[in-house]
DNA sequence: GTACGCAATGTTACAACATTACATTGATTC
DNA sequence: GAATCAATGTAATGTTGTAACATTGCGTAC
């Protein structure tokens, strides 16, 4: 048995991996920490996000070329993200009321909205206490 | 006397050049349009684009590695893009609906937050109608 | 069981986007 | 005219993402 992980895919491995990360990694850096357990190639972290991404298990966050799991229940719903650029870490909500707005917009302009990205770049609580100037 | 544009800096250029296209383009898109203008380098074409950023002269837009003019007179307003994945165009909104809704996520997380990034793909009006299936 | 079809994966190369590091130039001030 | 400083030039490299095609593994029909 040459692995223990013999019926896992590439794209269950890599979700596994993604699930423990507190911030969004790139695909390289996916890439270079599943090195070793039969990820070689950027081709393959690619495809892999690629079919998780169908599936709504991950999200990219276009701001930074990185991606991370998600972690809302949302139903089809829009997601939002919040991205401290002190520590990395990124909070997804899903708030109704965005929606709204952009379906408003689009109602005035006769544009169609398809998917929507927003994300909202700041610090977090933590990060932006007077005591924790980075 | 060499060129007609001598007093121009290499982000007079870019805005210039940049105000004239309908959708956004490439970082190389510029460079290409730009060679025989002067600029000559990557480098060059973001440099410009850096000082046109600050001074919010031009917008980018991270879902599409690409830049555009500024269209909209906002004052510190978030804007909001509309982005036809059909003709490529992009339409500028600023909405303050957007803004409230936003501060409100933030009141609840104690995030506070200092740049959005609010990218809608969808279909624009003139490429949504049945006769144009592209 | 073997031939076929098909999806997943491997491999290599390359395209597209962006930055770094350092040299050169040109205008301004003293 | 020497010192200074910002703008620009140049080359190399880093990062992100895709294309193209070969190979493998597995289920199904014969």
């Amino acid at each position: 048995m040459p692995q223990q992980n013999v019926r896992l895919t590439h794209a269950e491995r890599v979700l596994k991996f993604l699930k423990r990360q507190e911030r969004p990694l790139s695909a390289y850096e996916i890439l270079e920490a599943l090195r070793g357990d039969g990820v070689a190639a950027a081709t393959t972290v690619y495809r892999a996000l690629a079919k998780l991404l169908e599936t709504g298990h991950v999200h990219r966050i276009e701001s930074l070329n990185a991606w991370t799991v998600c972690r809302a229940p949302h139903h089809s719903e829009i997601p939002v993200f919040e991205i401290c650029d002190g520590c990395g870490s990124v909070t997804e909500h899903v708030t109704s009321h965005l929606a709204r707005d952009i379906a408003a917009l689009s109602a005035d302009s006769g544009f169609v909205p398809d998917r929507s990205v927003i994300e909202i770049h700041g610090r977090c609580s933590d990060c932006n206490r007077p005591s924790s100037i980075t």
